[in-house]
RNA sequence: GGGCGGCUAGCUCAGUGGUAAGAGUGCCAGCUUGACAUGCUGGAGGUCGCAGGUUCGACCCCUGCGCCGCCCA
């Protein structure tokens, strides 16, 4: 073996292996108990990224921990279309080549979209692959394929069954550079500074009333003015009616209690067409919804041509001049407020009236607060159940149409006769006149739809198939929380809706990584950090760790490349542990021997502590827990105490030694292995007698008989006395071995042998002369004069002056715990009697 | 406006109602040690955001406040 750990070969090479050895594929007809994921589906916009690779290990640490219980698993991996997202970077493709979507056509769009997808998988799966991922690619989906399209199909088709799916005019927020609604989660509001006009509405009749706006380009289209029904100092305008300046329409005055009387004057101008609020203002007051503005955002006012065709900015600039000019503008301040924007490419959202296809959600929304209540769904952290039940709670009917070409169109049909009617396969003719004139809805179906149906679909649902009957409902499902409304309540709903079983029964919620700075990440801003480059430099195993340490444990983590480069020399710590072991070790596997030693007694001891919380930490996803407990059972346990003190006796062969060395390195292999797979394969197949591959070994069981509460206390003793040495050595800066150590305590010579070797001293009775240094557990001297440090001194007195006030309390040693007391008055002999020896 | 999270070593983060608060990295000093310089040994470095409260005892539990961030409206 090399003397430094290379992730590099081991790392392709594994992957290569185990993917030829189909070591990932699950069989639906297996006997075994199922265990199973579907990986949430990046988009196909392009590269996979931190995210992707922290939420990667959380899935693959359960699904390889859950081979090695002897689960049959599938982790179903795919990508998803991200209709918005990927037309986007299609169009700016189509841009760079001088085309457009329209000089394509729909079809060679699609075709289009599908080759790009066909390059984008290619490189999903092989960073995937990078990542060590266990995923089964024979099962690949695409929510556009062919069975998933189907899927999607059925899905609206059952809903219109159920009478669930409706179109109507409704405020949407509208994308103009997209030029199609989105739902309101994907709208991100941003602070903007703007201004907060006050303008003039004449009433007929005299008088007048101010209102307040910061977007008086909307006024063209109002159709209303309204005020609070307990508001005194308008109570005498309602009923009378205002005249629109600019324009000239008759705005009726009513009385609302959606107004908000200390917002700007109390007075609003009601504007149904372009605002939510106003919107269902007017629906209760009949006022009419006039839209003033096109598709792609430019003002729709034919009878105002001074307006007609400007863009919403342009327009605001003219209308403000123009009021100012007719002397009705009274007023301006500077106002800041939150302004929304597409969260796909950042345009200004236009609420804007418009048709839509809605899908109703009191239903399904109750009965995954049902399932939520009775306890099919865990979250962790279970904080998160709030934020799920809170939106359900709240939950308005979703707006499932988008105004794109790529998607899943709407499978609703009309024909030359004007009957409507829904198809999940591509109709002939009208099932109700026979006409074959048809005409399909040209929207396409918002791709949460589709992926709201991914634990399901992916298995081949609505056919009854081996893989839905076998891994359907599936184990997990990890996230990040700002998808818990957008996907995974969505999942929930139509899980129970259409299997009447929830889609999973945990939910994972993971944090976010941010830049060191505690930024977002972006691509765009050139912000975001590439997992490949880090898996190139440190190793997938050292990526995984990091992620296994950090994934669950807070909600959002700064990316830390000096952690990782930690896990990397990890790696290289368990390498030559290994290579270590090795040599002490023949061809054969060792057997138990007849007796151990102390050292072996205390890191079987300890072995068992290192499984239970490795154990603990990936069943209760705090794998946090299981990362750190390992790194430091293998390193400040095995390789630092252990393997120092057996060394010795590895090298002379003794059967012990060899026993415990191995039993301990392949027991720890198992434990990290769903965690660093590449690094523990590796190890585990250079131990002698290995068959086949780690992830089918058995998860390691703690065995109570190893416990040896005694073992580890004597340890702990040997280990401070070996310190105290060290130390003194240091401060009086004598040579790295050599010295006499005199110990004022008797020790087992087992324990005192270990003492000599681990210290570097010799044993001696009697220590005479004056170059003597004293420390807590006896005399040592190191051949020459030299002053020893005070320090230890002054930390034994202090901590002796703490315990002895604690002792001197009435109340502490009334109320105090008999075994807490009884402790400090131990504490406080030894350091007593540790200060007395020193003089 | 409502909700949630964070504030612990220079930096990134763990952590527990019991009085000796840890890791990684960085820093200082010393080591070509028969696995490893991707290492070994020793060390420095913390009023655990602030103010109250509960408790024999609080970094931990409670209340309020501050700052940072996220979600929802």
């Amino acid at each position: 073996m090399a003397t430094a750990y290379d992730h590099r070969a081991v790392e392709t090479a594994w992957s290569a292996r185990w993917e030829e050895a189909g070591l990932f594929r699950a069989d639906a007809r297996s006997s075994r108990p199922r265990y199973s994921i579907a990986l949430p589906p990046p988009n196909v916009t392009g590269e996979l990224h931190m995210g992707h690779a922290l939420n990667g290990t959380v899935q693959d640490a359960c699904a390889r921990y859950r081979r090695m219980r002897g689960m049959e698993v599938l982790w179903l991996p795919g990508s998803d279309h991200a209709a918005i997202a990927t037309q986007n970077v299609i169009e700016r493709q189509l841009a760079a080549e001088g085309l457009t979507k329209e000089q394509l056509g729909r079809e060679r769009f699609a075709r289009r979209v599908q080759a790009w997808y066909d390059t984008v998988r290619a490189t999903i799966v092989e960073q995937y692959r990078e990542l060590g991922a266990s995923l089964d690619f024979s099962r690949l989906r695409f929510t556009m394929d062919p069975d998933y399209v189907r899927s999607v199909r059925t899905a609206f088709c059952r809903f219109w069954e159920k009478g669930w799916l409706y179109r109507g005019p409704r405020i949407v927020n509208w994308c103009p550079r997209d030029r199609s609604a989105i739902s309101d989660l994907e709208v991100d509001w941003q602070e903007h500074q703007d201004i907060l006009y006050r303008i003039r509405y004449d009433l007929e009749g005299g008088g007048s009333v101010v209102i307040a706006t910061v977007r008086p380009e909307t006024m063209l289209a109002d159709t209303g003015v309204a005020v609070h029904p307990d508001d005194p100092r308008y109570r005498d305008l309602v009923g009378r009616v205002a005249i629109l300046p600019l324009v000239g329409r008759r705005l009726p005055v009513v009385a609302d209690v959606a107004v908000d009387p200390s917002f700007g004057t109390g007075a609003l101008k009601v504007t149904p067409g372009h605002d939510q609020t106003d919107w269902e203002i007017g629906q209760r007051h009949g006022l009419t919804a006039i839209s003033a503005l096109h598709p792609d955002g430019t003002m729709d006012v034919p009878d105002l041509p001074t307006y007609d065709g400007l863009s919403a900015l342009e327009a605001r600039a003219a209308v403000v001049r123009d009021l100012e000019a007719s002397g009705h503008l009274v007023g301006q301040e500077p106002y800041t407020h939150q302004v929304g924007h597409c969260d796909r490419c950042g345009s200004v959202i236009e609420p804007l009236i418009s048709e839509q296809w809605f899908l109703r959600m009191d239903e399904m929304a109750a009965m995954a607060r049902e399932a939520s209540r009775r306890g099919e769904v865990r979250w962790y952290p279970e904080r998160y159940e709030r934020t799920y039940l809170d939106w359900l709670a709240g939950i308005r009917d979703w707006c499932v149409s988008r105004q794109l070409w790529l998607g899943h169109r709407i499978p609703v049909y009309t024909c030359a006769n004007g009957h409507t009617f829904v198809s999940v396969e591509e109709p002939q003719h009208c099932p109700d006149c026979g006409n074959r004139e048809l005409a399909q809805d040209p929207d396409v179906l918002d791709t949460w739809f589709s992926s709201a149906l991914w634990p399901f679909a992916t298995l081949g649902w609505p056919d009854d198939t081996d893989d839905l009957r076998a891994f359907y409902p599936t184990a997990m499902n990890s996230t990040a929380r700002e998808i818990i409304n957008l996907w995974v309540s969505r999942m929930i709903m139509t899980g129970l809706f259409f299997l009447g079983r929830v889609p999973f029964h945990d939910v994972a919620v993971h944090c976010v990584v941010q830049t060191p700075e505690g930024k977002r990440m972006s691509k765009s801003k050139g912000t975001a950090v590439d997992p490949r480059g880090i898996i190139r430099t440190h190793g997938a195993d050292a990526l995984r760790a990091w992620s296994a340490a950090v994934a669950m444990s807070s909600q959002d983590v700064r990316f830390d490349e000096s952690r990782i480069e930690g896990f990397r020399r990890f790696s290289n710590k368990l390498w030559n542990a290994t290579r270590l072991v090795l040599a002490g070790l023949g061809e054969e596997v060792p057997s138990r021997p007849p007796e151990l030693r102390l050292a072996d007694r205390w890191i079987l001891s300890r072995l068992q502590v290192a499984i239970e919380a490795a154990t603990a930490g990936i069943e209760t996803y705090q794998f946090q827990l299981a990362i750190e407990g390992l790194y430091d059972f293998c390193w400040h346990e095995f390789c630092d105490w252990y393997l120092e003190a057996a060394k010795s006796r590895l090298r002379a062969g003794d059967p012990a030694a060899r026993w415990v060395a191995h039993q301990v390195l392949d027991v720890t292999l198992r434990l990290l292995h769903p965690i660093m797979p590449f690094v523990t394969e590796e190890l585990w197949h250079r131990l002698p007698g290995q068959r086949g591959f780690l992830v089918h070994q058995p998860w390691p069981e703690p065995e109570a008989g190893w416990h040896d509460p005694e073992a580890e206390a004597t340890m702990a003793r040997l280990r401070t006395v070996v310190e105290e040495v060290r130390r003194l050595r240091q401060e009086s800066r004598a040579s790295r071995r050599g010295g006499r150590l005199c110990l004022d305590e008797q020790l087992d010579p087992e324990i005192a042998g270990l003492v000599a070797e681990l210290a570097q001293v010799e044993l001696v009775d009697r220590l005479e002369g004056g170059t003597a240094l004293v420390g807590i557990a006896g005399r040592v001297e190191f051949g020459h004069a030299a002053a020893a440090g005070e320090g230890s001194r002054r930390r034994l007195e202090a901590e002796l002056e703490r315990t002895r006030s604690r002792l001197l309390d009435p109340r502490f040693l009334e109320r105090a715990p008999a075994a807490v007391i009884e402790e400090a008055r131990r504490r406080a002999a030894e350091l007593e009697s540790a200060l007395a020896r020193l003089g």
